[in-house]
DNA sequence: CGAGCCCTTGATGCATTTCAACGAATGTGG
DNA sequence: CCACATTCGTTGAAATGCATCAAGGGCTCG
């Protein structure tokens, strides 16, 4: 129950959902204070759950370091993802008082758990706040609409490599070479495609000169222009 | 510059957008006051655009009567159709100076149409309608999910009976038998498929006696049941 | 060294797109 | 009101993309 807000590795993620000048908002120390009592960092085992689907969402999480999956599972055994988190993404933003998807830990994870009665509390009176969490709604509803756009429009090897353009940005932050943590399998869920499909797409995108792959999760964008282009083709 | 608050469309609208029992709410007189000043009815004819991809985004539209579907095209032509929105839904929530996509009448609507600066003030001052906004921006964003997962995991047929469960339930408030306003190639471009394969799609249903066909935009559901498991298997 | 897991590759079949033709509905000008 | 043009929807045939089934390869861990 005792949350070091002065580490800069939960800094900088707080700093991710709510502008990077978040310090100067009003009310961003009361925040913080609070964050400090009664808030608690939570480590996450690789391939265990945050939460379920329906299970009553009484906390927001923000991932410190590590990589959260939401998905959702049909009632024929397959599964979609819906989303791939890394540190500074926030978790359970919705209104509704279940969530509607599981949150998966990929990696061993560090997390802020935070109690959602206190996050509506801080809104309540730093309307400041509130106003930043909500942009962030709006960000990720734009993501989200990008995604259904690739999903409808796109083929398999494109949604591919339009996949690997935005993991570079995320997780690599635009170094071509990065460490992919999910499997092959997570990937074919995200882009609704076979596990077969996905293999293949990586099979051709690097006979293509495109990418390298030097293991199975270690990947380098040869050409990001050219994939960029083949994804967008 | 002066709209007709009293009249019973705009009510059932705004109710639609801002909760049943919006009257009730802390401010919502303020609210209307400054609507019925400030904002318009407009009328927009069909196939004529309400905004386009890029354009300032200075309003939000309600649509009081008609519909309105919300595209992006790509640069090779083709198109994506993200949403058709109808009476009581909101177009324009985001947060960005510039729109995202475009807005185009699928049939005449009449549309409210409101400063963005005002519905931003009106904010500031009543937080309580506020956060009836951002619960539907949530509720946007959970349908959208869900629209991200079918198009993800479904074939085309069963996308196809999804969306007609979707119209129904939207279009015709549970009525069997409704008016279908969009074409063709407008459901294939919001399914992510080929106009043929949409005609196919109905074509099958049809012949599965699962929906009847009147005319071409007028379908009756013969078996929702049935018809939504399809959609789920 | 062997078991198990994840990934890759090959072969086949089905779903969907594409190309092409036809039919139905709608609108226009004579 | 009819002939014609035009738009929109349906249907067929061929080609393609992708899923599925099946087998093999490589890595990791006991």
């Amino acid at each position: 129950m005792k949350l070091d807000t002065s580490k800069v590795s939960i800094k900088t993620s707080l700093a991710s959902c709510f502008g990077s000048n978040f310090q100067d908002l009003n009310g961003s120390q009361d925040f913080l204070d609070e964050l400090a009592t009664m808030a608690q960092e939570i480590t996450v085992e690789a391939n265990s759950y945050l939460f379920k689907e329906s299970d009553a969402s009484n906390f927001v999480y923000i991932p410190i370091s590590g990589v959260i999956m939401l998905e959702r599972s049909t009632a024929r055994g397959s599964r979609h993802v819906f989303a791939f988190l890394f540190t500074g993404n926030l978790i359970g933003l919705s209104e509704f008082s279940f969530y509607t998807f599981s949150a998966k830990s990929v990696s061993n994870s560090t997390i802020v758990k935070i109690n959602k009665d206190l996050i509506k509390n801080v809104f309540e009176r730093h309307p400041q706040i509130a106003k930043r969490f909500h942009e962030y709604t709006n960000m990720v509803l734009n993501y989200i609409l990008d995604q259904l756009f690739i999903m409808g429009q796109k083929t398999a090897h494109q949604r591919l490599a339009l996949f690997l353009l935005d993991m570079e940005k995320r997780i690599g932050h635009g170094t071509k070479k990065f460490f992919l943590p999910m499997s092959r399998q997570d990937i074919a869920d995200y882009l609704g495609m076979s596990l077969e499909t996905t293999s293949r797409g990586f099979t051709s995108l690097k006979s293509k000169g495109l990418i390298s792959i030097e293991s199975n999760y270690s990947i380098t964008l040869l050409d990001p222009v050219a994939l960029a282009e083949f994804g967008d083709n």
